[in-house]
DNA sequence: TGCGCTCCCGTACCGTCAGTACAGTTTTCA
DNA sequence: TGAAAACTGTACTGACGGTACGGGAGCGCA
């Protein structure tokens, strides 16, 4: 039982890491056995296929990536009280961890799995679907939270600034891996945290 | 050789829709020449190997991307004189264009390759990142432009501005596919000009 | 008329990979 | 100690990427 789970784990390691480098397609069962030193026989005793393997690296990619948000975003209201403040903490708190990162983000599973969706089941789809919803619902809740105080000198919805978060971050680990410039996503995401606080900055 | 040039670009057409919808793994020779109506055999006369297929269609698909917006940027320029507002109805036309895709955007090549980038030849990965500084130097040589004219209120790199352009489209794209909403798209891209507006309006 | 070139077909084959089937073995924990 | 969990081993199938190579239709040209 616990032994399990560790297997499973490494695989799922193994998995995630091969996936986000060359897709899905390009990665084989073969090479995640070897890498993880079981046979083919234990690879599809934890996983039905390779599709359900798919399914459990978003679920816990979408799971650990909740994690982080929470952690950012709660230490940002730790830190400020004003709405606008710890969100503008926050992105740079995120841009910062980006920063951090040797390598650059190793990239995102929910882009990797749209740009090849027809590649996977329905299932895989809708949890794409319902992740991208769950950041809409995260930060339009924090774009909520502050026009309750600033009023934003654009007419602009909170669910389409929420979206924005989104884009930034999924458009940025593109261009970062495309340019191969690390840098390229936490910087967008500070020209990103400029713009959001010139629009709830006060009028002069 | 004008035969030749008919059946490849049937060849590549058939595999940039594929491709597009399905990820490169997913999109297997047999389907394509069956599409096309081709054997193997013609198939790999046309193309040594499946890396060599995705070299011209990204190549193809560049020239594309480029003509584009030459297109919409110029008539843009021809609608305005001014910079800024030449830039932000470019903006407005794109979001436009976009908005006019039934099925919403097929997917940007640059990015699927940049998602499954070990599964490519250097090669293809700098084609990418060429792609991705030519964008830079257009968009960036816009912002220039603009910056002569007008100061914008927070410090904000031409170059960074450029490739905020990129991160919105591509960003766009991602998030348009995950939430299966076409319209995610030309609208965050209406968001962006906004932002674009707020940056260079002159204090009130 | 016939030569050569482009463009493609047909066939046979190889290695890799996802996935199946199933019997047997070790490990774990209650 | 015993049953369930966690594997191993072997043998196979079919799809796919890719190779090899001989042949042939159509076309331009001397």
């Amino acid at each position: 039982m616990r032994k399990g789970e560790e297997t499973r784990a490494k695989i799922l390691d193994a998995a995630e890491a091969a996936m986000l480098a060359k897709g899905f397609g390009a990665t084989s069962i073969d090479e995640l056995i070897v890498e993880t030193g079981i046979t083919k026989s234990g690879f599809f005793y934890h996983f039905r296929d390779k599709n359900e393997l798919a399914k459990a690296l978003l679920e816990r990619y979408i799971e650990n990536d909740e994690r982080i948000y929470d952690e950012i975003f709660g230490r940002a209201r730790e830190l400020a009280d004003d709405p606008l403040q710890a969100f503008l903490i926050g992105l740079k708190l995120l841009s910062e961890l980006l920063s951090d990162l040797p390598n650059g983000h190793p990239g995102c599973l929910v882009a990797t799995m749209c740009t090849q969706e027809r590649a996977f089941d329905r299932e895989i789809q809708e949890m794409n679907r319902q992740a991208a919803l769950m950041w809409r619902r995260r930060f339009g809740a924090m774009f909520r939270d502050i026009m309750q105080v600033y009023q934003p000198r654009e007419a602009l919805d909170a669910d389409q600034l929420a979206d924005m978060v989104s884009t930034v971050l999924e458009g940025g680990i593109v261009l970062s891996k495309a340019l191969k410039e690390p840098k390229s996503l936490p910087d967008q995401l500070l020209v990103f945290r400029s713009f959001v606080r010139l629009l709830f900055q006060p009028a002069a």
